[in-house]
This record gives structure tokens, sequence and C-alpha cells, in this order.
DNA sequence: TGAAATGTTGGGGCG
DNA sequence: ACGCCCCAACATTTC
């Protein structure tokens, strides 16, 4: 048998073995497999990953390094840029083909098409393949040909199609190439931070990919069914926490799907869950066709939105100290855990676009930097639906009241309790408006408003009132 | 995957 | 017995 030439496996976002089409179709030729990853966060600029992200992504190498040598390979490390690296890795091995899982953002788009050019050019073969979505998103389209800008029809037309094929085995043995070529030392990309501030990451997170099967695991086992009654209950363990496992594809939407949605019927709470997958689905498909989303509101005319400037209540807002205890114990869990629950980031991101009417764009750019999970897809998606001028937006004149929103989903107040020590010892009636509690309760709890806690920013009714007032000046007729 | 204002209904206290 | 009022509970509409 004559010896087949190395085949580089370019990996990104698709930090796993198992579901990996372009790592298995590598091996499955039988030749030497070159495994790569090339650190080039300006070509993802103005979305390189933030410091959250970067903390997730070191582990996430390391473990796949690891799991590669395991089966007899390694995971080699190189510099951006791009396309220099796979051009040069290809002459130092010999590799005559490259090939990798597809990315659909707009930045790395553009920066793989340009890739793919420069290798065919150079006489290299290239080649992608879909690990990231259930569905191509060219592939669901509405009746008359447009993406769907509704979630419920975009849904059930992709229950309609062919259900995603089953995900596709880990290779026991990677070919290794003869030589291996240089490779950076994972510490010297920069990616951990420089003081410590991760311990809380640390106590919360395991990155990589049986990191992410173990949590699979325990949510399908003890939580799917009951997950459309907890799904919404920050103070309890009832989510997948599969976010940033699946952003950095450590596993897939398809071993996802596999897994919950045995044959047979689905159960409520999982079919609830694979709806959550659908909107991650929907703000892949949607961020493919108007890439624009990311800095402009997909309805034209929120371009004429009267957003307020205020620098310390946007930095309120991030330190967690709004006022508002269900707002701040959301936003000090994210600095502490690099994480949110959904239904608490709806509210943040209501409260800070409605009540304070900052730009959605400042509450994109904080989580990008301080969230694990950050995608762009989905926090495109988020962020615009949250301040009305997305797909399948909130009505303008959906304002959350924070006071009710904590009180029925945090209804012991545990959560806030957790999060914002100083007011734990406040009775629940009072825990999530502080400020209505006569002086006695304040007293007794040890609270000074303005000392120890602080006043609310703006008190709801007033907040709510101006929101409504701005939102009616773009109102269309 | 809202909240608040407004409208409707029906039980029960009371003269 | 009856009308009246109050108000909780629920429904509808409006933002």
């Amino acid at each position: 048998m004559p010896t087949l030439s190395p085949i580089i496996v370019w990996f990104r976002r698709d930090l796993r073995l198992a579901d990996n089409p372009a790592l298995r179709e590598a091996v499955d030729r039988g030749a030497p497999v070159v495994p790569v990853y090339i650190h080039a966060p300006e070509e993802e600029a103005p979305w390189s990953p933030g410091g959250a992200s970067q903390w997730w992504l070191h582990h996430a190498l390391a473990r796949l390094a690891e799991s590669l040598e395991q089966r007899g390979s390694r995971l080699i490390v190189r510099r951006g840029p791009s396309e220099k690296a796979l051009l040069d890795l290809a002459r130092e091995t010999g590799a005559t083909a490259v090939c990798w899982n597809r990315l659909y953002d707009p930045g790395t788009l553009e920066r793989d098409k340009a890739v793919k050019l420069a290798l065919r050019a150079s006489g290299i073969e290239a080649f992608s393949r879909n690990a990231a979505l259930l569905f191509e998103p060219w592939t669901i389209q509405t009746g008359t040909g447009d993406p769907y800008k509704v979630f419920t029809p975009f849904w059930r037309r992709c229950l309609q199609e062919t259900p995603p094929p089953h995900p596709i085995a880990k290779p026991h043995r990677v070919p290794a190439p003869a030589a291996w070529p240089e490779s950076v030392p994972l510490g010297e990309l920069g990616l951990l931070p420089a003081i410590k501030w991760d311990a809380g990451f640390c106590d919360a997170w395991t990155p990589g990919e049986d990191g992410a099967h173990a949590s699979l695991r325990r949510f399908a086992g003890e939580h799917a069914a009951a997950y459309g009654n907890t799904r919404n209950r920050p103070d309890l363990a009832g989510t997948s926490r599969l976010s940033p496992h699946l952003h950095f594809g450590e596993i897939g939407p398809r071993q996802v799907w596999h897994t919950v949605a045995r044959d047979g019927p689905l159960s409520e709470g999982v079919r609830t869950f694979l709806a959550e997958i659908g909107w991650r689905e929907f703000a892949h498909h949607l961020l493919f066709h108007y890439p624009r989303t990311t800095h402009e509101p997909l309805r034209p005319e929120f371009s004429a939105f009267p957003w307020r400037t205020a620098e310390r209540d946007l930095a309120a807002w991030q330190q967690g100290r709004t006022g508002y205890p269900i707002v701040d114990a959301g936003m000090r869990e994210l600095w502490a855990t690099g994480w949110m629950h959904n239904r608490v980031r709806m509210i943040v991101a209501s409260f800070l676009v409605k009540h304070l009417l900052l730009p959605w764009n400042d509450g994109a750019a904080w989580f990008w930097d301080t969230l694990v999970d950050a995608d762009l897809a989905a926090n495109t998606l988020g962020w615009q639906w949250s301040a009305g001028c997305g797909a399948d937006a909130a009505p303008y004149f959906r304002v959350f009241n924070p006071i009710l929103q904590g009180a029925k989903f945090d209804p012991k107040g545990e959560y806030v309790r957790r999060w914002v020590p100083e007011i734990a010892a406040l009775p629940g009636r009072h825990l999530f408006a502080p400020w209505e509690a006569p002086a006695g309760v304040l007293d007794e709890a040890r609270v000074r408003l303005g000392t120890t806690y602080p006043h609310p920013l703006v008190e709801h009714p007033e907040g709510r009132a101006r929101a409504l007032a701005a939102f009616e000046t773009i109102r269309k007729n």
C-alpha cells in the first residue's frame, strides 16, 4: 500500500472527537492526520473572544490535546494568520489536503472562504463539513424561499425535515505523521487571566468533551422530563448548562438531539428542551442570512431609537448595583461564574434597554466579554429580541417588572440571597423591592439603603413609563 | 418567553 | 325576600 500524504484537520469551534465529520473523514482516508488549532483572534475582530471565553478555550484545547494523545496523535497549536499557518503546515508536513467543520458567523465565514481559495490556488485540497448545526441555514426556507423570521413556523418546519443523522463515533486511533511539526505551547497563547479571577469559573465548570457529556447525562437523566416546569427557576439546577460546551463544539446539537429524543413519543419537558436547541439553530440561521444584525437592528425603524448615554448607569448594571435584587443577583452570577440563568438574562436585558434606556449593543458587548458561552448568533438574537428590534421580538410594550419576575421565578428568594448576601436577612415579601420595606424591617435586616445596598436606579413605574414613551417615538403607523 | 388597567361576574354581608 | 354594595377572582384590553 503506497504511503498517503498527510491530511490536516483544522480544529476551530468543534473541539471534540465524537460526531466530528471532518475528523472522521480524514481518519477514514487512512492517511496520517495532522490536527491543528490556529490562534488568530484578530481575524474575528471586532468579535474576538472575550476574557471568559478565552478562559474556557484554554481548558477546552488542553482537554482536546489530551484525548488526541490517548489516540496516538497530538494537537499542533500555531498562531495566525490562519491562511499562512495552514500553508506553512502543509509545506512542513507534506500534507496535500486540509479539512474543517464550518462556522457560520459573518467574520469567520469570509475568512474561511478566502482560506479555501488560497489553499486550492496552492494545489491543496480543501473541504468543509457541518458539525455545528442540525440543518444547513440555506435549506430551511419559507414557501416563498425567504428565511424564517418567526421562531414557531421555523421550528415546525425543522421538525418536518428528515431528522438529523445519528452522531458519528469517535475514531479509535488517529494515525500520526512520520514526524510531528513544531507546536506553540498552549500557555504561551495567553488565554488564562493574568490576575486570578477564575476561581468561581473552576468551581462551576468542567470544560472539554468529557465535561460536556457529563452535563448532558446529568440533564437527560434527572432534569429533562421536568424541564417545562423547572427551566425558569434560577434557584434550581433545572437547565442543561450545555451552552458553553455547544459554543465550543465540545458536543454538537445532533448528539444532544439523539440523546434526549430517543425513539417514541417525547415528553413535554423534552419537547420544550428541544425547542431551546431550536432557538440556538434559529439564531445561527438568522445570523447567516442577516449578518449585519450583530451591530444593526433587524427592524430598521429602531435606528432612530432615542437611547440614553449614561456611563454610571451602565457601570452600575455591569457591577450588579442597580438596586433591583433580581437584576443584581444575575449580574453578579455572571461576573463570578461566566454564566447567567436564561430567565435572569431576559430580566437584566429588559432592565438595561427599557428601565435604563441604554443601547442593547452595550449589553451585548458586556455579555460578550463576560459569558463563557458568548456566541455571536445567540447573543445577537437574544439582545435584539429583548430590545424589541429583532426577529420574533418581544413587542416594545413588554416591560418586565423586575420585582414581580423575581418573586415569581425565585419564590423562596434563594437565588437572590446567594448572590446579594447583604440583603439576605430581609423577609421574602420585601426581598425583591427593599426600598419599599418599612424602616424597622430594614433595620432588623441590617440593610441601610444607599450605604450597604443601593437605592433603585429608577423606580419601576417611572422607568416603565419612560420606556413606553421612548418606544412611542419610533412606532410605525 | 408581560404588566397594568379596565371590565365582568358572583358570593356574601347587610339593611 | 330583596336590592345594594363590596370585593375577590377571573377575563379582556391596552400599553
